[in-house]
DNA sequence: TTTACACCCTCTAGCCACTGTAGGTTCAAG
DNA sequence: CTTGAACCTACAGTGGCTAGAGGGTGTAAA
């Protein structure tokens, strides 16, 4: 029986993300112990490393709860756990093209920067006329 | 002088947004109304429009607010501008090298499932063996 | 057995950068 | 003068945690 200290170093996670997830339902409320401290068992384990690495991955906790159901139930067909993950890998790509972008952008600011003073700052005037970047308006958060 | 709806438009900006903006510092309390709604000038709408390019560009709100405090001292070096704009650059493309291991990680997933039962779905049998998986283990949210 | 101390508990608030809603007021056109 | 779109304030909610206050538990040594 672990504690939940034990199972964050295990996992690799803070102790109140773990306490959070079973509060939002991601992990099932453990047994506790007659002092009603958590205590965890290796299918919690296995559980929270799922989760772990499916954050890793970049799924959003709404797509781990389904492939976590999903994972519980073998019977099901597989096709909707491939969709969701055909969804984050578009996601994935989609981001990297608006970083590409950015990149380029920013590479071309900072190039530019002579060092002067800010009157005359390269960095500052693409900021200020939108009309010489290259990226597009919209997804400020991608 | 433009009301705050047609900034909105000109900007790309919602509503919201700029008495976000206006809230927090980011943007100057603009002049009123008889009626007291608020009315914008060209140098607000400049503003604005700085602010926004620079989310566009994934500036974080307080970096904004240094590139905007040196772009109103044009006495000021321009090697501030310059290094927050490498910091950028540098976060930019660390994201980017995050996100490319993600994509190669999901491909092999997304490819390698056959498309039967979730009981031996290749998607879900990586991530519940994190040993096969080739990203590392920091930076979740990056 | 007591005491030290690391660890655990709940509850609440805060982070970023917005976004949405409720309930009311103002403005401009017709 | 009426209509209706656009405006106002104030506050709650988003995702995915993270931090802190104020207290209780578990265990090993003195």
């Amino acid at each position: 029986m672990l504690t939940i200290g034990t199972l964050a170093k295990k996992t690799g996670t803070k102790v109140q993300t773990i306490r959070y997830y079973e509060q939002i339902g991601l992990l099932p409320e453990p047994g506790r112990s007659a002092g009603g401290q958590r205590r965890y068992g290796d299918s919690e384990l296995d559980r929270l490393s799922f989760v772990r690495h499916a954050r890793q991955l970049g799924f959003s906790l709404d797509a781990i709860r389904e492939l976590l159901d999903l994972s519980d139930h073998p019977e099901k067909s597989c096709a909707e756990a491939d969709a969701i993950a055909r969804r984050q890998l578009k996601q994935v790509e989609q981001r990297m093209a608006r970083l590409e972008a950015l990149r380029t952008e920013l590479q071309r600011m900072v190039h530019e920067c002579s060092g002067g003073h800010t009157a005359d700052c390269r960095v500052l005037e693409v900021l200020r006329d939108h009309s010489e970047c290259l990226t597009d308006h919209d997804e400020i958060g991608a």
